[in-house]
DNA sequence: AGAGTTTGTAAAAGCGCTTTTACAACGGAG
DNA sequence: CTCCGTTGTAAAAGCGCTTTTACAAACTCT
């Protein structure tokens, strides 16, 4: 029966194999012949099948998503660098937003659909994960995770970042800092953490464990976690959280208390998200370049994608990409 | 060749019908021979081919999804709705992120894409547009957009919304109103200024064209909208904003000029951002259901998937959810 | 014990496309 | 005028799966 490319042959008087080569930009087409089949597709308003494309090439033109929250403003802009990407080269994207636990879920069911890569963002894979995805001829980039020299990620510079925060904190004088963490099993918090011990360690100072708590990275935790550090003596007069939203409710908890920031503590938070900076005190955060992660992996899987097809390997990537201080008033900045 | 399925056939000593039985949950299949076809399965780690499936079948268990930004606050909720129903569905989700002015190539794309249903989010859509994707078998469901009865879609009560923003600035004695609508060309933004001018009318009052600016609901643009206003005599003493960023930057606006709010200019927004909650004054608003319309949209478009199956019709959906006043500081409430 | 029914499986025909192979038709060189 | 290299097109073989059809084997019933 009319299969849309055999109805646009029959209309145009021509096989079907005529059609695909014009489909696909090949030559060997009369251009006479070609003008007339553009037409008839014109007119039928014919659009090919993308399964049966995908099925006849094995090539799918889509690239796979997993993030652990699609509306979380700092995952929410990777997104968009990764959409930015994928689109300008005519790629889908198939997002999958879970949570952490049940992300493996998602990576599994990604394994059989539609597509030539998958970009995994800010959750701890494994290298033999990674492994069986890539054994399924599926390219496999990672943001804000890193694993073996031969996949590729993408990363921000959080030692520096980190580094750049506590030593402004340590010039502004401060001398007793908390540190609000992240899920204990992400790197990104210890890494942050450890850069946080090392440069308290050269001032001479260092961060006793019970100035060490841990939130989970959403809403509310941050205040949980102030809540436990205002009951601390003494007070810590610095406290960095692992990210900006534990920040914000961090800086809400200590304003219900009645003590100013950046007065009696300072506070920074670490991502600089759009709410950093309406905030007040605006807070004094560490920008990471997440459209860039985003997009800088979009755009290398789509080079894995094409390379592959030219045989030709190209180093693999191991990129962090640096961070900046953003300094604003929750540090006791005027 | 070993074609996935075929090698598991072998394996297992059946033939490959058999197999595909197996893998779709058909009855006619002896026990013993399910389970040693499922322990073949299991061992060559075999996962279907979703797109020779879809070709098979012609249904892809994909939705598509098109908004106008994945990172505003605003539409990342709604995504987050909609992965939600999809996943809990099994069906993946293909999402276009794309300024309106673009979003007409992405629906196009999408009509030779792998999905069953298309939700469109915030984009001004035609009938003819929608109607033209329909034809292909794709079902179609609109958000915060609304078009024929034939169409489902899923707003928010921007009407009764605004009125109870507009009620309660009347009721905090406020007189000289003004308003930050969005894109002219957007619906939400004029239902919303309509719901005022007919709240203010009964109340014997009315808003002049020259305290009516427009902004694009982007960052920034409320702040040079607020900067017209403040150039006005007599200030105006309640401004409502078409959205929350807006009314943000809005605030921003009065701040830098030294005014106060909501002293001087009461000042309120629109969809309850998490942003909204943390500004000083937190912002006024009107919650917008926004997990809900996008949870919905993709519950309805997943039952018209089915229903195509058992080809039982329901009536088609126009749905209006609620909104709620959501009181906070920026409108003189303590 | 024979006829009818159910059950388990295989064989084969697509799904809508791409791609390889084959083959006419045409043109220029000898 | 024949031979050979092009060029344009058709025919056919997949891609990996689902589904229909067909049929043997195993049951039921009288």
């Amino acid at each position: 029966m009319a299969s849309g490319i055999y109805e646009v042959a029959e209309k145009a008087g021509v096989s079907i194999s005529t059609v695909s080569r014009v489909l696909n930009g090949k030559d060997r087409v009369h251009p006479e012949t070609r003008r007339r089949i553009l037409g008839v597709i014109e007119e039928l308003d014919y659009q090919q099948s993308a399964s049966a494309r995908a099925l006849a090439t094995s090539k799918h033109e889509t690239i796979g998503f997993v993030i652990p929250r699609v509306n979380d403003p700092f995952f929410s802009e990777i997104v968009r660098g990764v959409e930015a990407a994928a689109s300008a080269s005519g790629y889908g994207l198939l997002i999958a937003s879970q949570p952490r636990s049940e992300s493996r879920g998602y990576i599994q069911i990604f394994k059989r659909r539609f597509i030539d890569a998958l970009i995994i963002a800010g959750i701890d894979v494994t290298e033999r994960e990674v492994m069986d995805i890539a054994a399924r001829n599926i390219k496999v980039v990672l943001i804000q995770h890193e694993l073996g020299e031969n996949i590729p990620s993408f990363s921000a510079d959080n030692y520096s970042g980190a580094v750049a925060l506590a030593q402004h904190l340590l010039d502004h004088g401060r001398k007793r800092f908390a540190y609000i963490g992240g899920t204990n099993y992400t790197r990104d918090s210890s890494i942050r953490l450890q850069a946080l011990r090392d440069t308290l360690g050269k001032a001479g100072l260092d961060i006793p464990e019970n100035y060490i708590v841990h939130g989970d990275y959403l809403r509310d935790s941050g205040r949980i976690a102030m809540h436990k550090l205002l009951k601390l003596h003494p007070l810590p007069d610095a406290v960095l959280a692992a990210n900006d939203q534990m920040a914000v409710d961090a800086l809400q908890a200590v304003q219900e208390k009645n003590l100013r920031v950046p007065e009696d503590i300072a506070l920074t938070g670490f991502d600089d998200i759009p709410l950093a900076g309406y905030l007040s005190p605006a807070l004094t955060t560490v920008r990471q370049p997440t459209f860039e992660m985003g997009f800088q992996a979009a755009r290398k899987v789509l080079e894995m994608i094409t390379e592959e097809e030219c045989s030709q390997d190209t180093p693999d990537t191991q990129m962090v990409l640096p961070t900046e201080l953003v300094i604003r008033q929750s540090c006791g900045c005027p």
